[in-house]
DNA sequence: GAATCTACTTTGATTAATAAAAGTCAAATA
DNA sequence: TATTTGACTTTTATTAATCAAAGTAGATTC
C-alpha cells in the first residue's frame, strides 16, 4: 500500500480537483500551498506518483489522478470522514476539534476497525461538515449544492461547510449554522458584501460576509 | 516529541527490561529480535537514543532507559493499553484481534482522544490481557503475580496473559482462561510437563502444557 | 519582439530509518 | 594460551521525504 505521505498527496489532489472542477488539471503550486511544502518537493513527489501510475503529470501544467489514484484518494476520504463522524457522534467530541485527529487516524485504522465504526454509526452518508462519505469501492456522489454567496433571497438548509478551520467551525456552531440547519436569506448587499440571515427561533438577524458565504453550501427548502 | 519508531524502541526496551527483570541491561540482540530489525540497525538507533538522553547505552553490553526514556515508554504503554480496552469494551472487537490496531493507533491518538476513551471506559486499571495501565505521569505498578507454571495445586484467578499472539488468545478464550477467570489447578506432572485445570461449570478437565503455563499469571483465591 | 514575472523544474543536500557485509571484542573451549 | 564463536560495531548504501537555491519556460506587458 501507499505511505501516509502518498495518501495525503492523493487526497489533496482529489480535493483540489473537486474544488476547481472547471480546470482539468490541478496546479502544482496549489498543491504545494495545500500540503505546506515547497514547490520543488511537490515536483519530485509528483514525478514519483506518476511513475507508480497513481497520477498523470504534465510538466509545467499540472496533475490529475489516474483511476487507480482516484480509488486510493477516495478510500482515504472515506476513512477520514467516517472517523470524523465517529469522533463526533460516538465519542462526543466537538466538530471543530476532530479534524486533526481524523487526519492522523485516517492513515492507520484497519478495515476491521473502520467497518465497526461504520456499523456503530448506522452507515452514514455524510460527515459532520456535510461532506459525502464515499462508499467503499465507489465514486464520490457530486451533488454540489450551490454556495450561500451565490444564492438569491429565500429559505435554505445548510448542507455542507467547506473549511476545517477550528475557529471558523466554532463560530459557525455559535451562529447555529451547522449542516442541517434551515434559515432565511433576507437581504443581499452587493456593495458591502453583507448577507443578512434569519435563523428560526433567534430574534436578531445574522450578518454574514461574502467570504464566509463562499464556504457554506445550501439547498432551497 | 518522538517519532513512532523511537516510541517503539523505548516501549520494547521497557517491556524487555520488565521481562528479564533480573538483569540490569537489555541486550541489543534481544531488541533486534523483538523489533524485527538487524543488529546494525539497533546499534545505530540506540546510539541516537543515547544522544537524545532517552537511554543509557553501554557498548557491547546493553541499554537501559533514563527516567526521561522510561517516562516516554510508559506513555506509549498507557496509550496502547487504553486503546486495547477501548477496542474490546466499546467497539466490541475480539481481544485476539486488537493488538495490531492498538500498535498503530498508539502513535497517533491525541491526548484529547485518549482522555475521552479513558472517561468512556471508566478509568480502567488493567487492559483485556490483564496488563496494568500506567496512570499518566506515573510509574508502572509492578505487582507481578506468579506464573501458572510455577504454581502449586489449588484454586486461582487468571490475572494476566503475557502473549499477544492472536492464535494463542483465541485458544485461551475458547478454553475460558481469560483474565478474571477462576479455576482449580488439580495436578502437576513434572515429567510430561502437563498441568490439569478444572474450570467451574465445565465437566471436562483441561490439560495445559508448561510452555503455556509460562505465559499465564495467576493469584491464589 | 524583447523584457519581465511567475510558476515550475533541477540540482545538490539533509535527515531518519533501514540493510548488508566486513570488522572487532570477549568469553568459552580446547 | 591459542582458537573459536557469538554478539556487537562499523562502514557503506539505499529509500522516502524534504528544503534551498539556482535555472528555465511560458505568459504578460511594454
Amino acid at each position: 500500500m501507499s505511505s501516509p505521505t502518498t495518501e495525503n498527496y492523493l487526497k489533496a489532489i482529489c480535493q483540489l480537483a473537486e474544488r476547481h472542477s472547471e480546470s482539468p488539471l490541478v496546479r502544482l503550486g496549489d498543491l504545494a500551498e495545500e500540503l505546506g511544502v515547497t514547490a520543488g518537493t511537490i515536483t519530485t513527489m509528483i514525478r514519483g506518483l506518476d511513475d507508480k501510475g497513481l497520477v498523470i503529470y504534465q510538466a509545467r501544467s499540472g496533475v490529475k489522478l489516474t483511476p487507480k489514484g482516484r480509488g486510493e484518494a477516495l478510500r482515504v476520504l472515506r476513512r477520514h470522514r467516517l472517523i470524523e463522524c465517529f469522533l463526533v457522534d460516538i465519542m462526543k467530541m466537538d466538530w471543530s476539534e476532530v479534524h486533526e485527529d481524523a487526519e492522523a487516524l485516517e492513515h492507520v485504522v484497519s478495515d476491521r476497525f473502520l467497518d465497526r465504526m461504520d456499523e456503530m454509526l448506522g452507515f452514514p452518508s455524510t460527515d459532520p461538515h456535510g461532506d459525502p462519505i464515499p462508499a467503499s469501492g465507489s465514486e464520490l456522489p457530486l451533488n454540489e449544492a450551490p454556495l450561500l454567496s451565490e444564492a438569491e433571497t429565500g429559505t435554505y438548509e445548510v448542507t455542507r461547510v467547506d473549511d476545517q478551520e477550528p475557529k471558523f467551525l466554532e463560530w459557525l456552531a455559535e451562529a447555529q449554522l451547522r449542516p442541517g440547519q434551515t434559515f432565511t436569506l433576507q437581504t443581499i448587499d452587493d456593495v458591502s458584501g453583507i448577507l443578512t440571515l434569519k435563523i428560526p427561533g433567534k430574534k436578531a438577524t445574522l450578518p454574514v460576509s461574502l467570504s464566509i458565504g463562499n464556504k457554506i453550501r445550501v439547498l432551497p427548502v
